[in-house]
DNA sequence: AGCACGCCGACT
DNA sequence: GTCGGCGTGCTC
């Protein structure tokens, strides 16, 4: 990237290739038309068919289409090039994926109009020549201006009193002159020595380590492997601190947005000020000023969710991946990729450090830790006073709720005990809305989605039923949509608005507190409810998955799962990993302050592995089972996995393309495809869903095998085939 | 992603 | 006879 500053001038090329954010298969060449340069990385307007876009120089003209049928690059855009590591990262993204490099290239210029020149606004600045005839009123806008400091019309207006007139008469008479100021602000830079810091000897000696790492300007993978509560945020903010020092820009995933709001006051009491945002909800506005300052150089922490990978950096020094073992750093849809994974590759390109954080890591980065390829740093101790809640499951067997309840009496006990001592209770049951299924007692007919393959989940507060998957919803039916049959429809199992009744039947007095997505719009919302725990004025929470996620909640002492086996009943590869994670995660909400904290799980099979292993507390146990269960049937991490989906609105179609693919799929060592069978939601929205799974060894080039596999195959326009290299979910 | 081209059904 | 549905293919 240095030699490509220094050289400055252009290559000499008379055509390059661009590269434009479409689905296509290549970049494109095009004609440099005389007395323009271009530089590898310069944004570019081409024409393409009829229209103008936006595109980014890739190199040197291919020569693959004649120069002659060559079109010319129309303009070369006024901001920094994109750098070569991004350009690096777009093609291995691209060529690890098996995506197109122009929807990869899509992912980096998210920012509409942040290639577009800045606007400019007009603001005045008092200068020496004295108006014609000075009034009273006039004086007033001198002396306001007199400070040297160049205000808009309405700023003067307004501070001195007077109305717009008197300042534009004196803006025609020249005293106040016009400067042309940037609409957008500049960041605050975040200072490593903002606040003093207070860590404990094993904090002390993690971000030592963390920092040499940062210092020595290389490629590594750390694990910061700490409990819930052990301050492992503290210990990476020191590492952020020294990329600073050293002038370099720093990125931090986090992986979702309700996390920000109390990330970002706990980033600003450490370095003084807040980072750059970057996520779906941030405006668009702000996105421009972002990606902008990005590309400049000029901001140099950025917090954000998985696509801020894709920001163009100049300059990055450090990767952090807060939380590396959660689902949503997967993108599933469009290119599919692994943000942590990803993350690591961009680091390597980069030549620094990324730090993968987490209390329960992910089963893949744990045998990366142990073969070598990643270094890890410890955190055994929770901060302060606070002590690991002790965890223990109830056996559903022998303590049953009782009937069309969900509370086994122990549990129930155990709330209006902490009740009783001035503490709070929550219950955690990973399922929004009040029941999962709707069924005809006469005729047994489950209500489903009409475009997928799910049950219809009844929301008793909006009164609707409601599809997850594809947002369909419609009012309860009187009568069953089969039998014809009326109130006959039944509600079964629970979801959290069912055990918030049950709740209000068992504590009447009790200040309840549901806090799932559907009840909370936007991250005000998410504020308001966690400042109302944290307050004391909820008792008993009642939550879904949004719960689980680093909020301090002092005065909780007791949390009860409702029903613990919940995430292991499908067969997913990562189930049981999934659930102790989530699991963990929730356990670590209870006693973070001085009080003990207890967690009880609901299960009907406290013998499982999941189960005895968040009871004893033995994770490390629990990782080496799991790793070596994988091994035996060469499942990832120790081989490899690919999941194509065939879907179409038309299902014989799909059916045909995939009966097609299965007779295609080439022969190859250590590969096997399996299927197709119906992907797990087999109707999504709509679209019939097949699935095949390549499974292959650990050196298999997957990626390889897949190319020759779709490389002759036709595809007919109304059936999509998605590739998902490493896929996640099973669902 | 657009947009044009092209080949089959229902209208003035 | 034409208008228009959207399936197919192309854009340097």
């Amino acid at each position: 990237m240095a030699s490509e500053i220094s050289t400055g001038t252009a290559p000499g090329w008379t055509s390059v290739s661009v590269l434009i954010p479409l689905a296509l298969p290549k970049p494109y060449d095009y004609k440099v038309p005389a007395g323009m340069t271009v530089r590898p990385g310069d944004y570019v307007i081409v024409p393409l068919g009829p229209q103008e876009l936006l595109g980014v120089v890739w190199g040197e003209g291919t020569g693959e289409v004649g120069h002659n049928r060559l079109k010319s690059i129309i303009e070369v855009l006024d901001a920094p090039p994109m750098p070569e590591v991004s350009r690096r990262f777009v093609d291995w993204v691209a060529g690890y994926t098996l995506s197109p490099a122009g929807s990869v290239l899509r992912l980096t210029i998210r920012a509409p109009g942040a290639l577009e020149p800045q606007r400019m606004r007009t603001a005045y600045r008092l200068c020496d020549r004295r108006p014609p005839r000075m009034t009273p009123a006039r004086l007033r806008v001198v002396e306001t201006a007199s400070d040297g400091f160049a205000r808009s019309v309405r700023e003067l207006a307004e501070e001195a009193g007077v109305s717009d007139g008197v300042v534009r008469g004196l803006v025609d008479a020249g005293t106040l002159q016009p400067v042309d100021l940037p609409t957008e602000l500049p960041f605050d830079a975040p200072q490593p020595n903002a606040s003093g810091i207070d860590l404990s000897p094993q904090q002390a000696e993690a971000a030592a380590l963390l920092t040499a790492h940062v210092e020595a300007e290389r490629f590594a993978a750390v694990l910061l492997d700490g409990i819930t509560g052990s301050g492992k945020t503290e210990v990476y903010f020191e590492a952020v601190a020294a990329a600073l020092r050293r002038g370099k820009q720093v990125l931090i995933l986090l992986p979702e947005i309700a996390l920000t709001s109390q990330f970002l006051e706990r980033f600003e009491r450490r370095f003084g000020c807040r980072p750059a945002e970057w996520h779906s909800d941030v405006p668009s506005r702000e996105r421009r000023r972002v990606w902008r300052a990005v590309a400049e150089g000029s901001v140099s922490v950025v917090v954000g969710a998985r696509s801020a990978l894709f920001l163009p950096f100049p300059d990055l020094g450090l990767i952090v991946v807060d939380e590396e073992h959660d689902a949503a750093f997967k993108q599933e849809d469009g290119v599919a990729y692994h943000a942590r994974d990803m993350a690591v590759v961009r680091a390597s390109l980069g030549q620094f450090p990324v730090i993968l954080s987490s209390a329960t890591p992910s089963l893949e980065t744990a045998v990366n830790v142990e073969q070598g390829r990643y270094a890890s740093v410890r955190l055994d101790a929770r901060f302060g006073a606070a002590e690991l809640p002790d965890v223990s499951a109830i056996d559903m067997r022998l303590h049953p709720p009782e009937r069309g309840a969900w509370l086994s009496p122990l549990l129930v006990t155990e709330i209006a005990r902490a009740l009783e001592a001035g503490e709070q209770a929550m219950l955690f049951l990973n399922r929004r809305g009040y029941a999962p299924l709707t069924l005809c007692r006469t005729c047994g007919h489950r209500i489903e989605c009409p475009q997928c393959s799910a049950w219809l989940v009844e929301h008793r507060f909006r009164r609707e039923l409601a599809c997850h998957h594809c947002g369909y919803s419609a009012p309860v039916p009187k009568a069953c949509p089969s039998c014809g049959a009326e109130d006959t429809l039944v509600a079964c199992g629970p979801g959290v608005e069912r055990i918030a009744e049950e709740v209000a039947t068992l504590f009447p007095e009790a200040r309840v507190a549901v806090v799932s997505s559907d009840n909370l719009r936007g991250p005000a919302a998410h504020e308001a409810v966690f400042a109302a725990i944290e307050n004391r004025e909820v008792d008993i929470v009642i939550g879904t998955q949004i719960v689980a996620k680093g909020h301090h909640f002092p005065w909780l002492t007791v949390v009860g799962v409702v029903d613990a086996d919940l995430g292991l009943e499908n067969g997913d590869l990562r189930a049981g990993e999934r659930t102790f994670q989530l699991l963990q995660q929730v356990a670590g909400r209870a006693g973070r302050a001085e009080r003990p904290g207890r967690v009880f799980l609901q299960s009907w099979m406290p013998e499982h592995n999941v189960m005895r292993a968040l009871v004893s507390g033995r994770r490390d146990e629990f990782l080496v089972r799991e790793a070596a269960a994988r091994e035996r049937v060469s499942l990832p991490p120790y081989g490899r996995l690919v999941g194509v989906v065939i879907s179409s609105p038309d299902a014989e179609l799909a059916r045909k393309v995939a009966r097609e693919m299965s007779r295609r799929a080439p022969q190859a060592d250590n590969v096997s495809v399996l299927g197709p069978a119906p992907a797990p939601m087999a109707l999504l929205r709509g679209r019939t869903r097949l699935r095949f799974l390549v499974k292959a060894g650990r050196n298999v080039n997957v990626q390889s095998y897949m190319q020759a596999w779709l490389a002759d195959m036709k595809i007919p326009n109304a059936v999509r085939v998605s590739v998902d290299i490493d896929p996640y979910s099973f669902m």
